[in-house]
DNA sequence: AATGAATGAGCCTTCATTCAT
DNA sequence: GATGAATGAAGGCTCATTCAT
């Protein structure tokens, strides 16, 4: 029926790149299809194995796509210079972090959710090389924040809470783009912006850490100490 | 040629659930398969048909199930007095969540991740039914330690950073019943106990919530003052 | 559109098991499609699957299913006493090999044909144990008459003899059955009955075995070469 | 981009037989993909059709060209003149033929075999112009073997036992280059040359030959005669 | 002349569901 | 009431072939 004209072949693959981002995104590995990528890319059925060799690779090429064109588009410095102060470097990483997450265009962030809420393996390997060293980073920014008397277990906490906080407004970022049986974020957080929930996640992480780093250093009962400075 | 006692069709129905509780924590709603449930339940394929109607809804009935039986064996309050200190009623609380997270027969909050990565919408009147009065015991909490000052807004907002907070280390806690392909905790959060992290969190929390209430009554340009704070 | 009436499982699978044979007969493993044996067997292109898990599994158990028969409608001795003078053993043997082949109901030979010039490997487990056995009798068999200077290496190499022209004629025995391209045989042996057959093979052999046992005993007399090359 | 010059047009095209050649002897014809071939003959997949319009038709011409260089190779009468005695021209004839099923890097006879056991029926037209008149040679000195009382059919017999016996050893022969699954020769024949086998089939032949050629002259009860014989 | 890209038909398999018992 | 048998729709994938270049 419809007769394509040849193109470039790259230029094929990369509309089955992006649809296959935009499907992977939307429904997950398993229960997106060949045909519907297909058709979003306006291929034939066989052009996946054509131009990957199965699922599972197009999967991967896919999210690596997103991957790099995201970590183009926010570079995870935020622009900032390393010589700037830890508590302007972190908000540069998690203003460009967020921003990540909400672009709508963006599917990165919903592929890695969806995977490691319900994994392939397929990721692990490339998500691994990618996101490890990103993470070491923040890592060392945490200990920076924390003080030298920190453990490596408080660090790691410390980074978890931090990136925890990131992940948990997702829903609330990408409104429109989530399915129709999503739930809603409430109400209060429905209007507010990419950067209003960086801030508050910075601010509010910034106080947990001087918290964990007080008691590091006074490790006086820690619930009474934080009442009468509270209470006065 | 072996006939059943009457009395065994409500314990097939039980197995059912259970062996769908379990499936679908592990599998999520697409990728499982009657087959499956209904060998694990030692019961016929045509089973989830005739018990629940459809897969659809037995889905609903096994997260009901496994949810029920989780808040009675971790009451959400954490066992704690409505006049207990907030602090003390926070940790409870989070204590009590954390428990439920951990437990590794409860299939509860597996599926419950699965569905927010890949939503059906199949359990979202369920689990608003269930899960909204607690989050508004929580808000409640959380407006509490807040001080009378703080926006809606900003309730909400610190809620999400601890709630963020728990669903962040799940993967630690459910060491052994992950997927092989899930990514691994690192090495110096692999050995916390439930009580430790629930800990951490509630330290961290209420120190963030403390730093964004100091904000809220003493609005300086906030970086500066942190700055300083650290530098004495 | 046609609804069958439910009968015994066993009845479906055993229609498939003979539709199964039919065309991996004709076709080979690799030609042949659930489809077309599903559609001889009147059963759904998914009942291949549902009763026998595979193709793979299907061939094996179609051939079984031929094996079993034909051995039991031809017994291998041929209805013979052990005690029976080993010429009339051998000719029994023959016979009904040669019967085995000629059997236009019976797919056993064209499966194993196909299966030698084309191995899937999947029968080879199930055709050694059984076949394994029988051809240690015709080795025993073919020892006894070649006496008790034999060789080993000389019993083999006239079993092999033997054998050979047993499944030589396989085309010509099958006439009717074959494929349209397969060659037809020659005018003179067109209208040959099995019984002639075997007992042409019987007494080619027989004299071949009698040669060959003469020459052991008085290597002088035969050709010039093999005399000097046995070098005793 | 990288332009090839006129000439290589002959040259990809003999590429692409000898590489048809190697995977139609391994597969059959209906395993065998354009892309197997291709890819051996490093050559692109529309190759095939664009030098030989279609699968069908390389096939033909792979296997004339692996026969005409086989029959280059080992001629079919062994070098034998034609005066030489019948015997010694069979023996010749034998190893010639042995040996065109045993050389490794000649492909014809295994495709001739998967051809045998599983028709496509494309060979059918070259075989019988090229082999037919083979075989009248040889029907001729089976005829001369088996003496002026020897009917047609007894003459056809002969030869079929003869070559049925040079087929049957074909797995023995070409170890090593069988496919994984493939059943194995018995341990006693494994390390028999080219030159013993056709040695061990001209000798039983022979001997086969002159019982049947006894047989015709002294018509008796054969198996009281061939029992008698053996007791002298 | 020769090729890389693309395609559509078909294969094996899975699975939720239905039906007669 | 409960189940084993059966099914049709769909999925991922392969492959010979065609087409524009």
């Amino acid at each position: 029926m419809k007769k394509r004209i040849r193109k470039d072949a790259q230029e094929t693959r990369g509309r089955l790149l992006a649809a296959a981002a935009e499907v992977f995104a939307e429904k997950g590995f398993w229960e997106a299809t060949h045909a519907e990528i297909c058709e979003k890319a306006q291929a034939n059925t066989a052009s996946v194995n054509y131009h990957f060799g199965s699922k599972e690779n197009l999967y991967v090429e896919a999210w690596k796509d997103c991957h790099a064109e995201s970590m183009k588009a926010h570079p995870p410095d935020g622009g900032l210079s390393p010589d700037a102060p830890p508590e302007k470097r972190l908000y540069g990483r998690i203003l460009a972090f967020m921003h990540r997450i909400a672009d709508p265009d963006n599917h990165e962030i919903e592929i890695v959710h969806k995977e490691m809420a319900n994994p392939t393996g397929l990721l692990m390997h490339a998500m691994h090389s990618t996101i490890e060293s990103e993470r070491q980073t923040t890592l060392a920014l945490v200990r920076e924040l924390l003080g030298e008397n920190a453990s490596e277990q408080a660090v790691c906490l410390c980074e978890m809470s931090l990136m925890s906080q990131c992940f948990g407004p997702m829903l609330h970022l990408r409104r429109g783009k989530m399915p129709p049986g999503a739930p809603r974020p409430p109400a209060p957080l429905a209007e507010l912006s990419v950067e209003q929930l960086a801030n508050h996640i910075v601010q509010f992480t910034l106080a947990g850490i001087r918290g964990i780093r007080e008691n590091l250093n006074n490790p006086k009962k820690s619930s009474k100490r934080r009442r009468s400075r509270r209470g006065e």
